[in-house]
DNA sequence: ATTTTTGATTTGTGATCACACTTGCTTTGA
DNA sequence: TCAAAGCAAGTGTGATCACAAATCAAAAAT
């Protein structure tokens, strides 16, 4: 009986190969098309056709259009009657109604991680945080894409830490929502001249240093509120319903 | 020119037809299992299989992945790595999470809607439970589907006051979470002798008539406890891991 | 000149098929 | 007797086709 002896050989290939993984091409459609909502790389109001991205994603319509559907139901698109999909425009309603919502249970999100954070995982985002600054220092001209990108993967590592397998999908989702309205307002931003993110995120870390949850989760939505009200200043200003 | 006659005669038309609507046969289906989860017609832990569900609900495939993968989404299925699909497992952790989430979720929708039902909208779920009251009293045998259901109206009938675009379907998607739980809840409730939930929704209607929005959302937050409070002791006592 | 009608193209939906993977059982070998 | 290999039924995924509805542009009628 060499079982043990097999067991061995199968445990050292296992130690040198790393897991494949299966990932469907519906999987990987939605994937991107999230990173393109989040991202802003959709306009407010545009419409997508099933067979328009099949073309760009270079696939068949069909994990296309189960991915669409997807995004339907969690309101990172709109069914139109006509039966054709597009982002949905902004309104101002719709930023108040997000920036509630986004207060409310990413609030409470970071609340619950200030109480639970490890220092192990508090230094984490602050080195995540000092990274961060280093590359501004270094970059002149400001990557958009790339804050954002850094910027998502700060809220998210702390939002991790709140040990709730219900909340975080939501919040995922309400990113998705107020991709596209955040994207029209951070442009905006960079064009009148604003930068200072870096300040609210201190604030940040600093509150979870010391595991004041109620002072974490003013300065977080301090953070959020930010784009969002200026967003809605210009909206109001310009009366132009995207 | 006879252009004002015609839009007349069209106009009368309208007013007497009702319109038809054009549901897709994926959404009928969806519907369906959404009525089946929140209706905890699915045990927990229960397998659903694509062919299986299209050939109960007598259509082919297609309709039935679609629905799948948008219940996926909103965390009512879970997808196995197997791709399998089964309603999701309970677990003690999972109904503290479920519970937080709606109590912040519910409580604020409920509270937003203290302050902006009007007299019209409290006299309609006062009828609600008056009806509901009526009922119980006629009928001896409790009939546990059609409470459900009156109860659902009920809630969602406070929670379209609200006025929230993005809250409401947050809140669907947890009751199509808690759903499964929630019905294991409901008969335990049932065989233990215990339905007076009469309690607390006139608790309810009576701080939302005084436009008490910290005192509704203090009620509502008691009434959704119980069954999950219920569930947490019989799971506990239990340690059944469904 | 403006409106209506007609026709061609595009689009979403549902059905069906082919393929790969999983699962459970039987058979084979030690 | 028992574990491993092999086989067969079942299952999800993606591609393709058919069809109906929507959209748009040109042509016809007023």
């Amino acid at each position: 009986m060499q079982k043990a002896a097999i067991e061995k050989n199968n445990e050292v290939i296992a130690a040198q190969l790393t897991p494949v993984g299966r990932e469907t091409v519906q999987d990987r459609v939605y994937s991107e098309l999230r990173r393109a909502l989040i991202g802003g790389l959709f306009e407010p109001s545009q419409v997508l056709t099933i067979r328009g991205l099949a073309d760009a994603l270079v696939t068949s319509t069909m994990p296309v259009r189960e991915a669409l559907g997807r995004l339907i139901t969690e309101k990172a698109l709109e069914a139109l009657p006509n039966r054709s999909v597009r982002v949905p425009p902004i309104t101002l309603e719709r930023i108040d109604d997000l920036l509630r919502a986004r207060s409310l249970i990413e609030g409470e999100a970071i609340a619950l991680a200030a109480t639970r954070m490890n220092p192990r995982q508090i230094a984490s985002v602050e080195a995540m945080l000092a990274e961060w600054d280093e590359m501004r220092a270094l970059k002149h001209k400001k990557d958009i894409d790339r804050e954002a990108t850094l910027n998502q993967s700060f809220h998210f590592e702390i939002y991790r830490c709140c040990g709730s397998a219900v909340l975080i999908p939501m919040i995922e989702s309400l990113w998705l929502q107020s991709g596209p309205c955040i994207r029209v307002a951070i442009y905006a931003f960079s064009d009148a001249g604003e930068v200072d993110t870096a300040h609210y995120h201190r604030s940040i870390v600093a509150a979870l240093a010391k595991q004041d949850a109620q002072a974490a989760r003013e300065a977080l939505v301090a953070d959020i509120s930010r784009p969002f009200a200026f967003l809605r200043d210009k909206l109001q200003s310009a009366k132009d319903p995207i």
